[in-house]
DNA sequence: CCTTGAATATAGCATATGCTATGTTTTCCT
DNA sequence: AGGAAAACATAGCATATGCTATATTCAAGG
C-alpha cells in the first residue's frame, strides 16, 4: 500500500508532476487574493453606498452583505487600521484615497467578468453571483481576454 | 453629503439599488464556497498525489499547497473530521467515498476552466493560475456555456 | 542492532471572520 | 423637550487557517 510497484499513470502522473513550483505559485496567490477578498469587496460596496445614498453606513453593509453589524463594525475597524476607510465613531464610513482606488479597480473587474459572463449567455441572476465570486481570481491578461470577447461578441451577435 | 440633488447615476444606482437581495444571497454563497475552498483542494490534491506516486503524504501537500506540515496535519484533522478522508498516526492519508467524489467533481470543474481559458487564448502559465482561484466559483449553468465555447472553439479555430 | 535523518505529531500562539448579548448614542417623532 | 426606535459600540465567544518550536515515530544504512 506504501509502496507502488506498478508503472506509473503517465497522463495524470505529468499533471501533477511536471509544475509542481507553478502549482505552489498558484495556490499561494491564491491565499493572498482571499486575504484581501473582504477589503475589496467591503471598499466596493462602500464606494457603491456613497454613490447611490451619498454615504455608507454600517447597517447597510450588514444588510448588503448578510452579516451581523457587529461582524461589520469589526472588520471596518480592521480597514480602518490598514488605510482603506475612515469613521468617527456613530459616524458615516469613508473611503480614504486608497479604498477609492481599490474600489474602483474592484468595479473595473467586476464589470468586466460581469458582462463577459453575459455575453456569454449566462443568464444575469447566475451571471451576477458567479461574479461576485471570480472577479478576485481574474489575473489582468484574463481580464483582456475577458475585454477581447466582450467587444467581439458585440461585433458579430 | 446625506441628499443626492443631482440626477442620479442610473447604472450605478440601478447596479445597487435594484437587487439587494440578490447581491445578499451572493455574498452568502460566496462565504460558503470559501467555506469549502479547503476540502476542495485538499481532495483534488490528494487524490491527484494518490494517482501519481500511489499515496498521499503530508509532506506532499506541505510542499505542494506551501504551507507548513503543521498546517496542513491540522487541516486533515479538519477533513477527517467531516468524512473527507481517513488517515491513521504517521500513516499516509486516504479519501473517502466523500473525499473521492469531491476530488472527483473539482477535478472535473478545474479542468473545464482551465481549458475554457486556454481556448479564449490566455497563455498556459495564466491560465493555470486563474482555474485555481476560479474553479471555486463557477456555477453550474456557467461551467455549460464554458464547455460550449470549448466545443464550438475546437470547430472553428 | 542502533543511530540518524526524514516525516509526523503536538503544543502554543496569532489573526481573520463570524456570532450573540448587552450597553450607548443618535435620530426622529410626538 | 423627551422618549422610543434605530444605529452603533463593546465584550466575549467560536472556528478556520496559518505559524514556530519541540517532541516523537519510522525507515534506512552502517
Amino acid at each position: 500500500m506504501t509502496e507502488e510497484t506498478e508503472a506509473p499513470v503517465v497522463g495524470l502522473l505529468s499533471c501533477v508532476v511536471d509544475e509542481p513550483e507553478s502549482q505552489t505559485r498558484a495556490f499561494e496567490q491564491q491565499r493572498r487574493q482571499r486575504d484581501s477578498m473582504m477589503a475589496q469587496d467591503y471598499c466596493e460596496l462602500i464606494a457603491d453606498l456613497i454613490d447611490a445614498q451619498g454615504e455608507a453606513r454600517a447597517v447597510d453593509i450588514s444588510r448588503r452583505l448578510g452579516v451581523a453589524h457587529a461582524t461589520v463594525v469589526n472588520t471596518i475597524g480592521r480597514l480602518q487600521r490598514d488605510g482603506y476607510v475612515l469613521q468617527q465613531p456613530y459616524r458615516s464610513i469613508f473611503l480614504t484615497e486608497a479604498g477609492r482606488a481599490l474600489a474602483l479597480e474592484c468595479r473595473r473587474r467586476h464589470q468586466i467578468v460581469l458582462r463577459f459572463l453575459e455575453a456569454l449567455g449566462i443568464d444575469p441572476e447566475t451571471a451576477r453571483a458567479d461574479a461576485e465570486g471570480m472577479e478576485h481570481h481574474v489575473s489582468e491578461p484574463t481580464l483582456a481576454a475577458f475585454e477581447r470577447f466582450i467587444a467581439e461578441r458585440k461585433d458579430s451577435p
